[in-house]
DNA sequence: CCATTTATGTATTGAACGATACATAAATGG
DNA sequence: CCATTTATGTATCGTTCAATACATAAATGG
């Protein structure tokens, strides 16, 4: 039971990152299939055999990058000690692989909230989802801390979870626009700054 | 000395905006010239006679919507009498714009850092320059409250304007994502949580 | 009234787009 | 050894892209 037919010639995923890195940078619409398949140096009719169509090689690639490049962000947010120890490495963490040599700056997910466009309805919910997933995956965090007692009972982890976000997506529009790791890092600081005041309570009041 | 030839039969400056919405929502390269014709209800020969090119009616777009859209944004920071004031309500009015009604959500110019792929190196520049300039109001203002004595000689105008913007851009992203404007308000103020500590010295130094 | 000027609508243009048809190559199974 | 299966390279397919040619319409100037 061995593979019939004759065998590929290219590493299938040594092609997917080169896609990925094309979607990366450019965004669904604005990334050509001749872009795609000159950077994954084969001929169309090898993509659409094993790829599908353009929108497939796209979700695939979305899901190599979250398979690849999301854990080094996501994995403060599971291995520090501290709440505001892991919300500092999760920034810190951006900082460096939004500067990462070799790929392209900033994150592909939060990228996607803006070049996405000509997408079909289903993937743009699996991007939505994944966006939204980072922030439930620090609220989390935060709530487990709010349960441990960590942090005061009227502290609020979903708006202090959608601030960090937030933050964390701007880093990615400054990466994008040249922003260095130094200066991410700077900026992830300033953000950290606003802990100490947001663990008192009242911050989600109107 | 009046206009000689045969008048215009639609109203340049509103089919520019009706232009300036459709690259605001879906970039450069996806907003296809049947897409600007159609929004504009005009044909294409029109289209190019009043504005020339695809890419010199995206130059206008940008010009139209830093005229008509960014003022209410950052007039707090020319109006507010503290510099405090000033940065909160800068990211105060940017909730309320970016989640305007009728319009595109978030700032069609934080949007370009990601979504002008396909556009000219000059255009290019023109956009990267106007998001730098967000920084540069911010920082002068800040710059001024040092200098009047209101905050401390250490303080970092710099960091500290890089930080806002990078929070305001990625407010940005949110509402691409659908973010109401009460919740980008609740984020705007836990990024303001950061001030006090942030008037402290130390915040940029390593 | 007619030459000139500018705008409009229709109908295309050549190029690039995403996607395939098809003949051939290279493997397995019996 | 040959039928079957899968991959490859060439050479397109029909569509959509940004951009125009061209004939006509509607204004001004003299």
């Amino acid at each position: 039971m061995a593979e019939r037919g004759r065998p590929r010639r290219f590493d299938r995923q040594a092609a997917l990152d080169r896609a990925m890195e094309i979607f990366w940078e450019r965004g669904y619409q604005a990334a050509s299939m001749a872009d795609l398949t000159e950077a994954m140096s084969i001929n169309s009719p090898s993509l659409y055999a094993a790829f599908g169509s353009k929108e497939e090689l796209y979700r695939e690639a979305i899901a190599h990058f979250a398979a690849t490049e999301s854990d080094a962000i996501l994995s403060p947010l599971r291995e520090a000690k501290t709440a505001r120890a892991a919300i500092e490495g999760y920034l810190l963490a951006s900082a460096a692989t939004f500067t990462r040599p070799g790929r392209p700056p900033g994150c592909m997910v939060v990228m996607s909230a803006v070049n996405a466009v000509g997408v079909g309805d289903e993937t743009n919910r699996v991007l939505r989802e994944m966006r939204a997933g980072s922030i439930d995956m620090i609220e989390d965090r935060l709530q487990r801390a709010v349960a441990a007692g960590e942090l005061p009972a009227a502290f609020d982890p979903h708006a202090v979870a959608s601030y960090y976000v937030t933050v964390q997506q701007g880093m990615s529009i400054q990466a994008r626009d040249g922003a260095s790791r130094p200066v991410l890092e700077m900026i992830a600081r300033a953000a950290m700054a606003a802990w100490d005041a947001l663990v008192l309570p009242r911050v989600a009041a109107a």
